[in-house]
DNA sequence: AGAATAGTGTCTCTAAGACAGTATATA
DNA sequence: TATATACTGTCTTAGAGACACTATTCT
């Protein structure tokens, strides 16, 4: 069967839908320190789709893992040394990229806020925000993405990572990858309610996690206020 | 951007994990009717892994859409046409074939028993069946197979695509794929037991899932008991 | 009546949701 | 004391699980 070997067969990439939670707010002159959602994009500089916002990822070489791709790729665009990677699902469609029939493997990343602080200027972080009927928004400072501003069909990667995730934080652990070691139980609720775009009663919420952490015996050192423990993930 | 097309990149292929149910028994001569969830497999003719056991799937055509080849290959190994396929899982390990660098993007089929007694001489169903230890062992009338008789990583995307389904009929109407147009709740209760491999009580069961069906003015013709309703999906 | 399969009523226990309450820090 | 955030008690309701019960066909 040396036949395979001359038959011209798609190609290969990744990408990679990476969210962050910022949890602090850095910028003091701002009032409300809430907890946004936040997903790494990059602006292409080369055609197809040039200037357009695209996914961090790349062609896989032939002796290469995905996982190990996307990282290159994030740390390359953003120095980033530990992300939780899994996959999300096979782009196959036949259009997907103009040059040739390129299938995309893509992967849900999930990094903790002092993670994604280590970017490089050609990625930026954009909040990842809802409107009136739940579909995603994206923005940084100056500017506002919505569907046709994405290169390829990574906007379509994008719903569907956003989809999973808030899906999987329902029954799993994967919230405690967007968190620091050590938080605080509000730090957590106010993540799941970034993630699911909605509020939930606080004390319903800590019966439900409650059973999912491990409490430390540290405290904030918040001033004004009664200081809140610390937990880690059990 | 002209380099993409001269680097060696991955082969691509396909390979679905089909299951049905059986829930009635030909076999008159047995006496207990008993339903059980079957995968099909064939033999593999040709090294590498010749004959072991394989799952149905093949290399990807630069203009074919997977779910199109698994179709193909389906209609080819067991003249099925109509047959539910969602996407699984891509494995990329970098030894999963030894001839070269091949990623499969492995499929999960569902088909009635009426579509699956269309198949070939070569494709064979095995029942899959439970181990004290909740492993699967695969059997047909004159052999057991376990892990070592499986080629590539077949075994592996098996055991993922029945955690799958597992997990999948807890919250989804996919076990609808697997029986006919029109079946009794006991039929349906039955095929949740084959594929969960435990009881549920039978009051329990049915008002978890009676928002789910749909009910008809026609009931079974079985004699010497009571006939039962026949119902749809809703 | 008896056998066989179909189908239901109801009790308990657990978890989700709503909401009002208490606790502990600083100014 | 006020204020700001942390944290809890408890009522109600919905669903899961267990189990005993009733229903309808044919022989």
């Amino acid at each position: 069967m040396g036949s395979i070997y001359n038959y011209e067969h798609p190609f290969v990439c990744t990408d990679a839908v990476v969210f962050t939670i910022k949890t602090q707010e850095a910028d003091s002159y701002r009032k409300l320190p809430d907890t946004y959602l936040r997903v790494l994009l990059y602006k292409r500089p080369v055609e197809p789709y040039r200037d357009r916002w695209c996914l961090p990822g790349g062609f896989l070489n032939i002796d290469e893992m995905p996982s190990d791709n996307i990282c290159r790729k994030i740390s390359e665009k953003s120095h980033v040394d530990r992300c939780y990677l899994e996959q999300l699902y096979t782009f196959c469609d036949l259009d997907r990229d103009p040059r040739a029939r390129v299938i995309s493997i893509s992967y849900l990343g999930l990094m903790n806020e002092e993670e994604s602080k280590k970017y490089q200027s050609d990625a930026v972080w954009f909040t990842v925000q809802n409107t009136s009927d739940r579909r995603p928004v994206f923005q940084n400072k100056e500017l506002i993405i919505t569907e046709p501003d994405f290169g390829f069909d990574h906007f379509g990667i994008v719903k569907m990572a956003l989809g999973r995730l808030q899906s999987k934080i329902l029954y799993s652990n994967v919230i405690f990858h967007l968190l620091p070691l050590e938080f605080t139980l509000t730090q957590l609720q106010n993540a799941y309610e970034a993630i699911l775009w909605k509020k939930v009663p606080t004390a319903n919420f800590r019966l439900k996690i409650i059973g999912l952490v491990q409490e430390t015996d540290k405290y904030t050192s918040d001033k004004g206020h009664r200081p809140a423990k610390l937990y880690t993930k059990k």
